[in-house]
DNA sequence: ATTGCTGCAAACTGTTTGCACTTGA
DNA sequence: TCAAGTGCAAACAGTTTGCAGCAAT
């Protein structure tokens, strides 16, 4: 079976997901592959690297290629869909925006990943821009550190 | 002229150096390439990349090779000598640990690195420990933004 | 029918590793 | 002396790029 004819089984029920819809507002084309990044950002319970995506499309269409993960990455980061963190591992991860902002206490011996609400670090925000004037751009951030249940010893 | 014979000009000032002595006191080679990693830390007035290392390290010494490098930092990092960043420039800082923590605001339009002092963030690690039983390694952080200049339109 | 997007392969950057030789202690 | 450290080359992971062909609009 050929790529193309391949792609012709995938199911479009994605056509009327957000960053989709944001795409081709925005004069892009939404192609097959885009959407199943978009997917695979979307159904995610976590932030997910360039090679989990890839991987993940894969399952469903095996010819797809990572460097169209990564151009399609770039395009959602710079049209503002989805941001980027690095949570220490070695690779950026993703994460779309309009599942809201959070942060990331990260164990640094277990790898445990701790989510914090926005609001925790809003009190930081306020204190860098009063004393600092800088406009901290706190959508994702991580802290290292030990989580509880690593802090023994 | 010989690797061994450039090395035996090099001058030996820096046997004294803490770090260094730090290294012989805790069993390991005190070597010339080892001195000149030191001395790379400690003269800059910055946090440097494995890179910037090399690159001085070699106008002493041009038969220094990065892997070098790289095994050095990893020993001091490994005994707690020098604490490392990442600056969200695609590669890893380094600071020697006896210049003191602190954090850094990271301009993403101009580029510039404003110094936090370690208190500034000590709130921060207070109800991160109280909320979340979470202890923060607080060493060095880097929070990326907008500095005063850059926040116009 | 265009122009934009994809797949492929190859380059690229930062970092790590295996191995034979060298050297600090 | 001899284990620890170095230099070299090659591997490695994550990411980017040039180009020819393909496809969304």
């Amino acid at each position: 079976m050929q790529p193309i004819a391949f792609l012709s089984l995938l199911c479009y029920t994605f056509n009327d997901m957000s960053c989709g819809q944001a795409l081709r507002g925005m004069g892009y084309r939404l192609t097959p592959q885009r959407m199943m990044v978009v997917e695979a950002l979307h159904g995610a319970d976590k932030h997910v690297s360039a090679e989990e995506i890839y991987t993940q499309v894969r399952t469903k269409y095996p010819y797809a290629n990572i460097s169209t993960v990564y151009r399609t990455l770039e395009l959602l980061k710079e049209l503002g869909l989805v941001t980027e963190i690095a949570l220490g591992d070695g690779c950026v991860r993703f994460h779309p925006a309009e599942k809201g902002h959070h942060h990331h206490l990260v164990c640094q011996k277990c790898g445990r990943i701790i989510d914090l609400p926005e609001s925790a670090l809003t009190p930081l925000e306020g204190v860098l821009s009063d004393m600092y004037q800088f406009k901290a751009d706190l959508k994702h951030m991580a802290v290292f550190g030990l989580c509880s249940q690593c802090q023994g010893g």
